[in-house]
DNA sequence: TTAATTATACTCAATTTGAGCATAATAAAG
DNA sequence: CTTTATTATGCTCAAATTGAGTATAATTAA
């Protein structure tokens, strides 16, 4: 092998694509034929002869292989770890180094239930709107206390992404705490790299292959952020919806509860939705449906909801 | 060729190393050989054998190449584009694909002056410290709506990336407006790439080689965008400064001017500095000079400034 | 009819923002 | 030594935004 060749990778392009379920978000995934039976993202590869454009290429398989309509889609993060992959288990071919491209993609529907997979089942301790989950106070943070020790930047750290013991929870951290956990070795994902010997009592939250939930980290992150400042929440709406329906999705991603009124007054002012002159109807007063204001083409650069929060997150 | 082959790429890691000399961002470059002599940003190729993340190997060839010292990185995006690195001009070999990774890297000092260069004498139309830059009026967007004519969704693209008629200028628009110029063939690269049959009588902003520009006008979209939210300035100030410094690193990579004592109101509400005790002299009455107060590792995810910007930004 | 449920209109205090004036401390000029 | 230019910093205040309600309307189910 030459020097010339120690350079040439295959590059994988990887897909967090996110869709809705009722009140949860959930994430396609595909099924994992080995012993452990952990689920993983879809990905294909990019083929530079075939396809002008990466997104092109993963557009291509995305309609190949799920025949999913898929409009918005956002390139995250190129992860080129050695080590974050289990290669040493996995991968036959030692010298092919890989490079995924992780991409975000969302999709208004989720036909074939079973193949999506509920972010919270992977992230149980970042769904707040039932408050704070359990699980962060009766394992993950005595776990990560007695790691961090008195080792200062590590505390640092830990304050940060999980506003222990004085600061508020930031739900846009989710990477910064998987990657903490992960480094922690409070994931499984730690065990199968090989960076945490013994297997970890219980699990905190279902595992991925190689390191995909990592990638759905990078795409939860992303998304709650993205969404407080550009309109995405309707990537994930019908054609026509009410505010509640709105609100619910938008809740659902972000794993808090808003204020109802100031939400909708965020929306208006926005401008971002218009009424059909249609009602719907459900339990109690019918509500209006709205549809939204720019759904032509690139509305990426919209305005956005400016989401307000309740104050006071921690305990 | 077999098909495994045509999935193998080789990976630039390209990086806009950016600092701030006096008043004016800059970017380190190397210069180019070829007859257009356009200068070009760093870059190296990523050996994955060597380095076992594509972020050690970046920094890697950062130290050996230029002897930097640069604190902050952050990856921008992967840019695996045929057709927009001018392959048919310069690469020899055909078969080789290239995808580029790009770097945003802060650096606080610039020697070499030479080898650094001026951001806005890429992007004349970005810098609004001194109002609006007549280059807009004069030749930017006249040539622009004559490419838009009566098309609605470039008129509704021209209006987001530039807020031309009625909509304000957004800083952070910094890659949609340079796409846009691309696109309308308004840039000397859009020519070297193919898609402008004739040159445009007078250069808008210097050309980069390659798609160098497009990548530093992604660095310049994300370093605006993230001094709101994040403590970066401060990855490109001494130890010691004055809040007048701050401000005026600020304004330069915002390319806007901002109301002192508001500014002075967000340093001292986020609690992001702390006085040294010691007074910088100069002209007028001396201030105060001050410090960073996490500068201990990852102060990545503390709040940030929050800039108050002036109102009204269209003419 | 009544209760439960959901939608929507409106209010109000607290906070944040945008924009300004007033005053203080220095160097340079006269 | 006084004045002027220059920069720093303290303080004010109206406008806008946010957070957190209350009140009322229009339905379905009992």
């Amino acid at each position: 092998m030459d020097k010339n060749n120690t350079a040439s990778v295959l590059i994988d392009l990887s897909a967090a694509i996110v869709s809705v379920r009722g009140d949860q978000p959930v994430c396609l995934t595909v099924p994992d034929v080995s012993e452990y039976q952990t689920p993983g993202l879809p990905f294909g590869p990019f083929y530079p002869d075939r396809h002008r454009t990466m997104e092109i290429g993963l557009r291509q398989w995305v309609i190949e292989q799920t025949a999913l309509d898929i409009g918005y889609v956002e390139q995250l993060y190129t992860f080129g770890d050695r080590g974050r992959r289990s290669e040493g288990a996995d991968n036959k071919k030692e010298n092919e180094h890989i490079v995924s491209v992780g991409y975000l993609a969302l999709s208004k529907q989720c036909p074939q239930p079973n193949q999506w997979s509920e972010w919270y089942k992977h992230f149980p301790w970042e769904d707040w709107r039932e408050g704070r989950p359990n699980i962060l106070n009766q394992k993950i943070i005595p776990y990560l206390e007695a790691w961090a020790g008195s080792d200062e930047l590590r505390r640092l750290r830990l304050q940060q992404a999980f506003g222990v013991p004085d600061k508020a929870w930031n739900d846009e951290f989710v990477l910064d705490r998987y990657e903490l956990m992960y480094e922690a070795g409070l994931v499984w994902e730690a065990c199968a790299d090989g960076r945490q010997k013994e297997k970890i009592s219980a699990q905190t939250g279902i595992a991925m292959q190689l390191d995909h939930r990592r990638i759905l980290a990078t795409a939860m992150s992303r998304l709650r952020a993205k969404l407080k400042y550009r309109p995405v929440v309707f990537e994930l709406m019908p054609s026509a919806f009410t505010l509640t329906h709105v609100q619910k999705t938008t809740e659902a991603i972000l794993g808090a509860v808003l204020h109802k009124q100031n939400f909708r007054r965020q929306l208006a002012k926005n401008e971002l939705v218009e009424p059909t002159g249609k009602m719907s109807k459900a339990r109690g007063r019918p509500a209006e449906l709205f549809k939204f204001k720019h759904d032509e083409s690139q509305s990426t650069n919209l305005p956005g909801l400016r989401i307000p929060f309740g104050k006071s997150r921690n305990f």
